[in-house]
RNA sequence: GGAGAGGUGGCGGAGUCCGGUUGAACGUGCCUGACUCGAAAUCAGGUGUACUCGCAAGGGUACCGUGGGUUCGAAUCCCACCCUCUCCGCCA
């Protein structure tokens, strides 16, 4: 969330953010609504300072005339301080109303527009000319038997799916081939639960478009299945104070991914692309606020090495402000080329890193402490995917299928699998 | 899952039975100053977070796992929940 001091002074620049992002927002409702909670705490802190002066001389070694005097006149203040106490809290409550609708700052260059409106920053590699007509991945699949999406559907439900025979050892080796160089470049690695507490998904889950939940819940708990180890991973330091020599911290974590993505799945979606549980590999940042450029840039190149390394054609798009997340304040997706997507061909998102800036930061309650200053600040957050299994797979088999049908596979890849090429069950 | 014990400031640890001037004894760590050529030891002062008022200096309020309740007043009493530890059971 937005702080809420700071709506006053920077009104105009957030209502310019909520434009450029297409979203509609009340922000001198908010700002209303923050100078109302200031007046009430204001109110209830004169009223318990009343109070307690009462209270200290309600008590044993005053004369006993004089202490039944406070202790009356404490009992009448019980009702002001009640009744402030519940104004305020309603106030507290508008105020954090006012402020869900509000989204991040958005980056001065980010593109300004809706989804199509992104800027390509590059492309790297080239799309094969392939010498027979390429199949899509689900056609691979059945012809190399890695899927089962039949089995998925009876069992589970629609969008859920088997993987099989080498698409079992792909997934583990593609978790690891990204892992290794996450942890590589510096990330602490950690295998996160898949379910998290309702109030720290809530401290993540900021969506200013109204409530079309992603998330799946489980019953008779205050659990739910999380979206990704973003919420796993940042919740680690809620309610920290970091040591700024601490700085940066990066997570590297490997968890299940659960989203409800309600609708049925079209012809941009189908197969692997648009699913309801899938394994990713994500890292996550925490860093002073004049660091959180650097390392977005820097959770790109990773993105980008793992992507060179499978050696698969991708482009990279700075998002269109339309189309960011409430907490982005800007986005980088690495978009694969996908041979078998759309009628010739077509890239497709993979991975995504945003960066949050004090955002996510402030609802979490993680601050950074300067060496030698006395008031604490918001650190940054920032998260990207390193690698999203299914999707992957699906840029993996089309980029490098052989006219038989098999599959080559890149060479960063083959000591995982102890195999250079995926043939058929 | 069953039985028991417990969650207090950076750490350790009082206080909780018998509610009151306790943001919290004591110890330790840390910072500053004095002493010293320097260090140690010693002495003095300082040392949580958040909110709020104020240009500032500074003032005020809240916080003893979390949320409710009783009371003029709660770290202390009551209820619910969360977590940790020990033992038992169960399970990969």
């Amino acid at each position: 969330m937005l702080d809420p001091r700071c709506l006053a002074d920077r009104r105009d620049e957030i209502v310019e953010s909520c434009r450029r992002r297409g979203v509609s927002a009340d922000v001198d409702a908010a700002v209303a609504a923050y100078q109302g909670v200031a007046a009430l705490q204001t109110e209830l802190n004169e009223l318990n300072r009343r109070r307690n002066e009462h209270q200290t001389r309600g008590v044993g070694k005053h004369p006993p005339a004089e202490r039944e005097e406070h202790v009356a006149e404490g009992r009448r203040l019980k009702d002001e301080v009640a009744s402030a106490e519940g104004r305020l809290a309603d106030a507290q409550v508008a105020l954090s109303d006012s402020l869900a609708d509000l989204p991040n700052f958005v980056h001065p260059q980010a593109p300004v527009g809706g989804e199509d409106d992104f800027r390509e920053l590059r492309r790297v590699g080239t799309p094969r000319d392939f010498d027979f007509a390429p199949l899509d991945h689900l056609a691979l699949g059945e012809r190399l038997e890695l899927f089962d999406f039949e089995a998925g559907a009876k069992v589970t439900g629609q969008k859920f799916y088997y993987l099989k025979n080498a698409a079992v050892l792909l997934e583990l080796a593609l978790q690891r081939l990204a892992l290794d160089i996450v942890i590589e470049e510096g990330f602490t690695p950690f295998s996160t639960p898949d379910l998290a507490r309702r109030a720290v998904v809530d401290s993540f889950a900021f969506s200013p478009r109204g409530p079309e939940t992603q998330i799946y819940s489980v019953e008779n708990t205050d659990l739910d299945l999380i979206g990704t180890a973003e919420i796993t991973l940042g919740g680690i330091y809620a309610d920290a104070i970091l040591e700024e020599a601490a700085l940066p911290l990066k997570l590297g974590g490997i968890s299940h991914c659960y989203r409800t993505e309600a609708g049925s799945p079209g012809r941009e979606s189908k197969g692997l692309y648009r699913v309801h549980q899938f394994t990713k590999v994500e890292m996550f940042a925490f860093t002073r606020p004049e660091d959180s450029e650097a390392m977005h840039d820097h959770l790109l190149e990773v993105e980008e090495r793992i992507f060179q390394a499978l050696e698969i054609p991708y482009r990279v798009i700075d998002v269109a402000t339309g189309d960011l997340g409430a907490p982005a304040y800007r986005k980088f997706d690495v978009e694969a080329w996908m041979p078998g997507r759309g009628e010739s061909g077509a890239f497709g998102e993979v991975t995504s890193a945003s960066n949050c800036t004090d955002f996510q930061a402030r609802r979490l309650k993680v601050r950074l402490r300067r060496t030698g200053s006395k008031r604490n600040e918001l650190v940054h957050t920032l998260n990207g995917t390193a690698l999203a299994v299914p999707r992957t797979i699906i840029a993996l088999l089309e980029n490098h299928q052989r006219a038989d049908g098999s599959i080559a596979l890149p060479k960063a890849l083959q000591p995982y699998l102890g195999r250079e090429s995926i043939e058929g069950p």
